[in-house]
Parts: C-alpha cells; structure tokens; sequence
DNA sequence: GTCCTAAATTTTTTT
DNA sequence: AATTTAGGAC
C-alpha cells in the first residue's frame, strides 16, 4: 500500500475551523464527549441503541477531517466482516471514498492474517501459508490421534480441537500449557498432541484461526522492532464490540496501545454472549486498571425501543450479579407490551407466529422489519416449512453455508493445492475424487513416508512415482495427477483465474464426476459450481479469492431489496434492529440452553441471560416472546417447562396473551394458563409458579420433569384410545385419513390429500 | 478398491 | 430424522 500524500478528506482543514463540522450535528453530550475525546484510552459503554455505530463512525471521521492521522495509521477492528462493511460503509457517507485508505480496518482475523503475511517467516510458516478451517483442522487432528494411537471414540478429535482452541484464545503456546490442562485429554497427552499439531501446520504450511492472532502476538513478544513499527504506525486504535475480545485479542491490543496510547474501546458488558469462544468480560470491566487515566462515558439514552420493551430488558438483565449497571432511557411514549405466549407444540408456535406475521403484513409492515431470532439453528425448521406453505418470504441468515458444501469443498481444494501445494488436508480431500482407484491404503503408505521424511503429503506423492511402494494401478493414476497439477500452476500467471478453474474442474473429471452422477443433487451442485467460479470473478486473483473464503466463509447475504422475513439465531442478530421481533423457544433446557448450564454452571446462565436480553432489545416497537410445552427433539418428543427468563420479565410490562385457540392438547394448555388465580401472590403468575412447582417437588436439576405436567399428559393421552388400522381420522396439518399401520403412539396414516404420513397419535382425532 | 447396507451418533452459539 | 461411520460382500 502506497500512501497518499493529499489530505485525507478533500476537505480542507481551514474550511473545519471557526464552525462546527456537520457531522456533529444530533449527537447528544455524550455521544459527542466520545467522539471529541480522541487522545488517550477511552472506554465508550454503550448499551443497546445507543447509537454506538454512529459514536464510532462519527469518531473516526472525526480523527480524520482533523488530520490527526492519515486513513492508514487508524486501526479499527471488528468482530464480524458484516460490521466491518458497515462501518466502512458509514464512514463513506461522512466522509467520502478516503475511507478506501483505511487499510486497517477489518476483523481481528482479517487483519491477523495480514500482518502474518509480512512476517511469516517470524512464525515458522513460508511465502502464501493457507488458512485451515474448522473441517480442516479436524481433520489433521484426526490422522494425529491415529498415529499416536489413540481410542478416537474416547477422545474425538473434535474435543482435541476445542481444546488447542480454547489454549489459543488464552494465548497459550503449547510450552506454556501446564502439565494439569494437558491432564484434560488423553491423559496427559494433550501437550504432546498440540506440540505435534503445530508442527504440523509448519510442515503443511498453514496456520488455523487461532494462529493468525496467537502467532501475531507471539511475533511482537519475540521481536520489538517488529511490535514497534506497528506501534508507531497506528496513531489511533478503535476496538468495537470490546465486551467480546478474549484473551490473546486482549494481548494484540494491549501491545500495539502501548505506542500512541490512543485506544479507544467500545462495548457493552450485558451483551457479552461470546464467553463460549473465550471472550473475557473482565476484559472489559478491568479496562481502568490496564489503561490508567482512562476515560469512560456511557451511552444510556436509548433511540430504539419502548419503554415497555426497555423495560422488560432491564428487569431481565438485572438478575446476572456480574455486570457494570447501566440503566437505558428512552424519550419515547407510545408503547406495546411485550407479549408472552405458550403453544402446544413447536408447530403450532411456529402456525402462530406465521399469522402475526401475515396480519401484520395487512396492516402493510415490510417483512424485511420483522425476524424471528432463536436459540439454536434447529429450531429454524419449523419456521420454513410452516412459511413455506403459506408463501411467506423468508431469509434465513448464517444459515448453512454456501462454502460448507460437499462439492465446492472439494473444488476449493483443488485451487488451494495449486496456489500450495503442501496444503495435506486440500490433497487428501480430492486425490481420490473422483474415483482414481488410489485408496486407503496408498493414501496411508504416502502418510507415512510423509510423516518419516518430515515432508508434505504431496512431496511425499512425488516422490513414490519414482518407487515400486504403491500398486501400479494407483502409481499411474497419481502421476497424471501430479501432472495436472503442475500443468496447472505453470498457467495461474499466464490465465485469469476464473478460466483457470474451470479448467481444473474440467481437466480433473471433477465436473464429469457430478454430470454423470444420477443423484437428484446432483444438478444443484454442478450449478453451485458455476456460482462458485462466477464468484471468483469479483476478486483480482486466485490467492485473494482463496483468501477472502477462508475468512469469511460465507457469501454476501445477497441484495436484501426484496420483501422478506428475517430468520436467525439469537448470535448472528447482535447489533440489528427490527421493528418487530419474534423470540420463540424460551423453554428450559434450549433457552437458557442446558449445555450452558451443565458446562459453565451460573456464568454459563448469565450468559444465556445476556442473550435474551440481546434478543428483546433488537425490537424497536414489538416484542413476542413464546414457549412450547412440547417439542421433538430428533426422533422424540420432550414435554418442556417455560423458560425462567419468562418469570423474570416485570410483570408491569408484559402481557399474557391468549393462547391461540386451535387444536389438540391445546385446551389444557389454555386452562392451565387461564386458572391460575388460587396460587400464590399477583395475577402475572403463569409459567414460572409450574417451574418452581416442579422443582420443589423433584428435587432435581430444571431439567427434571415436572411429575404434574407428565400426569395431565397421560390423563390428556388416556382420553385417546390407540387407533386401530382401517379408522378414519383427522389431522389438524393434513386433514382426513385412514389408519394403515400403528406402532405404539405413532400412526402411518394414508390421507386423502397429503399421501401417507407417520404421526403421532394425540396430533389426530376421530373422524 | 468399491459399493452397499446397517449401526451409531448427533443435541448451541462462530471468526 | 438425518447424517456419518463401520463392516461386509463382491
């Protein structure tokens, strides 16, 4: 990158002085204390709609039309490549195209990556190192646990990685383990593993997500002049979402402020939901302490919401002990109350909130104002299938990833192994697809030899050409192989990368591979290859589009200008607004979710808290909050009891909405919502006096079934006699049917309409 | 080595 | 329920 010596605005600096820029205009005291503020740490608590997107685009702006610095010596870091963009973007609106020059300003990984790519060789790695993914990562694990011999069903691959994951995110190096963690896999050869994991990476040349911070960090400890340069070099620093760094991003940052000290973090403590990936809220309730002299302002004037909805949020969030305490305000008047619901099933919550949706899109509210944000990606099923067949428009975000699939995997391995050839996990993934006939057994034997001669899977395969160690069958096969692939790459610099690909795909059989394959997928995948070499073409070349996959792994969301009902978990909903939101699922046991209880104890439910407060305050005018008393979770079905966030809500903002007549065990459903006036103390007493009911009675843990629930359930289940085969029955979703088969609860049911079905049997009635 | 079937295993959130 | 893994037949 190349500096450009011109101001960085276009603005002049002499037009600035005397009146007051215009971007200053709106910001409330404390917003503009923040913006103004730019010497010296500074911590911005912002709670939710607060403006804090604007505080911070504002800021840097700011620092920029003032001439503090240029565009290239700010560095702002993000979480996720969506706030990056936006921020971008909103600068570009204040300011103009200079915000091109801020080279700077991208996710912790992005950025990672980049000054890894200056100092490589600092790290042990070489020119062009790829970037492992999740899958990838595994993978190699895998083989490792194999050599060491080790039971895979004991201690799975999987867990290794989240270990050597959770070291990295605490800035751990594998000598810096101690020997009690090591403990934790495999006996004590957890250590051993990730030593031997590392090296690994070497050979293959590739570092995994944890590296591109770790290995960073490591370099500037090591090597002063390498940390000073980027001291001198960013003059300004803006960390957003700080409420979300964990240890080794807190290392990175920690160092690099130590030069101009201008560091400026902005978060909010109640919406850390990350801990699960290693973020450390201390980090942010310890910023005084790391940064003495520090600034701090608080953003509490809230622009999105209702007071009810506020409300609401607030009275949730003040159950967690461990918290800065902010109180958010609101000048709005008019309000809703949030409502709360309870459905039969996850169906018919799903059949509910379709219709609040449709009514409310009579009354002529866009669909791209409204999402549905749940717990865990699983509960999205219901909601497509149900609006599927009302026709609803719906975008699911974060869902399964476009570079998650099978074959463009497999495609993407055959371009990583051109750009690099060492890349082992790319190599295995295709050398024998398609069929080549070179299998585990070849594929072991070149393991080995790469193993013993400390070499790359693919040198190791170079080599066997030349020996009689594999069946000739599987040597030929490999050769034409190789050949390819140095064919290949001798052409990535003489044709445009698009071209190139598809000669790969084409030369390799991969594309005939699908094209014969008589699978109804088939047709799919060879068009996501298509897409898949079209979106090669928006970058400049194969290196930045391999890149750019690595850390984004995911395609832009797309052109949002069509109408369209927002589907995502609770996570990806962070930092949006809606006007109306929808939080379904709010049953112990999936929110707050029982591995988060089970694993991290009460910070674990504080967590989960801290989502749900996440949840209510993206609504700007309606909130719904539902539960199911019974949902199937894979194959079966569990009776549920209402989350005891529902309990925790203030009464005095919330209503109890009628349940939705319909059908089935719906009718006690309402009746135990309806007649609760005998127990205890206020009328707002619905789902938490069960809970607590319950758990007085058990004894247990929340999971425990609530003996009273069971009981009306099999009193429920005993007015319905098992069906016989031949009875007419009706169905709520599929209409009438006769009985073909039953099998315990579950009917086979061949209906007029729908076809044959398996149901259970309290879902029909006689017909 | 490949292909087919049976059995086991999943059950959070993501850069 | 759906997907991945293991095992066995060819």
């Amino acid at each position: 990158m190349t500096d450009h010596k011109q101001n960085p605005t276009g603005i002049s600096a002499r037009a600035m002085q005397g009146t007051e820029p215009a971007y200053l205009k709106g910001l409330n005291p404390e917003q503009r204390d923040a913006v103004l503020s730019t010497d010296g740490p500074l911590l911005v608590l912002a709670g939710a709609g607060t403006g804090k997107t604007r505080v911070l685009t504002t800021r840097l702006a700011h620092i920029l039309t003032t001439q503090k610095a240029w565009p290239n010596q700010m560095l702002a870091v993000t979480f996720t490549n969506k706030a990056a963009r936006e921020m971008k973007e909103r600068i570009g609106h204040l300011i103009g195209n200079v915000v091109e020059g801020m080279t700077w300003l991208g996710t912790f990984h992005s950025i990672g990556v980049k000054i890894l790519r200056n100092h490589y060789e600092l790290a042990g790695l070489r020119s062009g190192f790829s970037i492992l993914d999740d899958d990838d990562q595994v993978r190699l694990l895998k083989q490792l646990l194999k050599a060491e011999g080790i039971d895979e069903k004991r201690w799975p691959a999987r867990q290794l990685a989240n270990a050597i994951d959770g070291w990295k995110n605490r800035g751990l190096t594998p000598d810096k383990v101690t020997e009690a963690e090591a403990y934790s896999f495999a006996n004590g050869l957890g250590k051993k593993l990730y030593q031997d994991y590392q090296a690994r990476l070497k050979t293959v040349n590739a570092a995994d997500f944890g590296d591109l911070l770790l290995e960073v960090v490591r370099i500037f400890q090591t090597h002063p002049d390498v940390l000073k340069s980027y001291q001198q070099k960013f003059k300004y620093m803006l960390v957003d979402e700080y409420q979300d760094t964990n240890v080794v991003q807190y290392l990175w940052l920690r160092l690099l402020a130590q030069g101009h000290r201008n560091i400026c973090c902005v978060g909010d403590d109640d919406q850390s939901i990350y801990g699960w990936r290693g973020a450390e809220v201390d980090n942010i309730l310890r910023f005084e302490k790391d940064f003495p002299g520090a600034k701090i302002i608080k953003l509490e004037r809230n622009y999105r919401s209702t007071p009810d909805i506020l409300g609401a949020a607030s009275g949730l969030i003040a159950k967690n002990e461990s918290r800065l305490g902010k109180t958010l305000r609101t000048d709005k008047t008019e309000s809703t109350l949030v409502s709360v619901r309870g459905h039969w099933d996850g169906e018919e919550e799903a059949r509910a909130i379709g219709d609040d949706i449709e009514a409310l899109q009579r009354q002529k509210e866009h669909l791209n104002d409204m999402a549905i944000l749940v717990r865990a990606s699983s509960q999205m099923r219901a909601f497509e299938e149900r609006f599927i067949t009302l026709g609803l428009p719906y975008r699911v975000i974060g869902g399964p990833r476009f570079y998650e699939r099978a074959e463009i995997r497999d495609a993407m391995s055959y371009f990583k192994i051109v750009a690099s050839p060492d890349n082992d996990l790319a190599f295995e993934r295709i050398i024998n697809t398609p069929k080549r006939g070179i299998g585990d057994a070849s594929i072991q034997k070149m393991y080995n030899v790469a193993r013993t001669s400390g070499t790359s899977l693919y040198v190791a395969a170079e080599k066997m050409l030349g020996t009689d160690e594999l069946p000739a069958k599987a040597r030929t096969a490999l050769r034409l192989l190789i050949e390819s692939f140095a064919r290949w790459r001798k052409q990535v610099d003489a044709l445009p990368h698009t071209e190139l690909a598809e000669i790969v795909l084409d030369e390799s059989g991969y594309t005939e591979m699908w094209q014969h394959d008589k699978s109804p997928e088939a047709e799919g995948r060879l068009e996501n290859l298509k897409e898949l070499v079209r979106s090669m073409g928006e970058f400049e070349n194969l290196a930045g589009f391999l890149e750019h996959v690595a850390l984004v792994m995911d395609r832009d969301t797309g052109a949002e200008t069509d109408d369209r009902v927002n589907i995502m978990t609770l996570h990806s909903a962070k930092g949006l607004e809606f006007g109306t939101v929808f939080l379904p699922g709010w049953e112990e046991g999936l929110f707050p979710h029982q591995r988060s209880l089970d694993e991290k104890g009460r910070s674990g439910l504080e967590e989960e808290r801290r989502l749900a407060y996440v949840g209510i305050t993206r609504a700007k005018h309606r909130a719904t909050i539902s539960f199911a008393q019974n949902r199937r979770i894979h194959a079966l079905w569990q009776s549920a009891m209402p989350s005891r966030f529902i309990d925790e809500l203030p009464e005095k903002h919330v209503e109890v909405a009628a349940m939705t007549s319909s059908y089935g065990g719906q009718s006690f459903a309402s009746s135990r919502f309806d007649s609760n006036t005998s127990f205890g103390k206020g009328s707002y007493d619905t789902p938490g006096w069960q809970r607590a009911q319950a758990r007085k009675s058990s004894g247990d843990t929340m999971r425990a079934s609530p003996k009273f629930i069971e009981g009306e359930m099999t009193a429920s289940f005993a007015n319905t006699p098992t069906y016989e085969t031949g009875e007419r029955v009706f169905h709520q979703k599929f209409g009438y049917g006769n009985v073909t088969e039953v099998d315990g609860n579950k009917l086979t049911v061949d209906f007029d309409k729908a076809g044959e079905k398996r149901v259970i049997d309290s879902f029909v009635e006689r017909g």
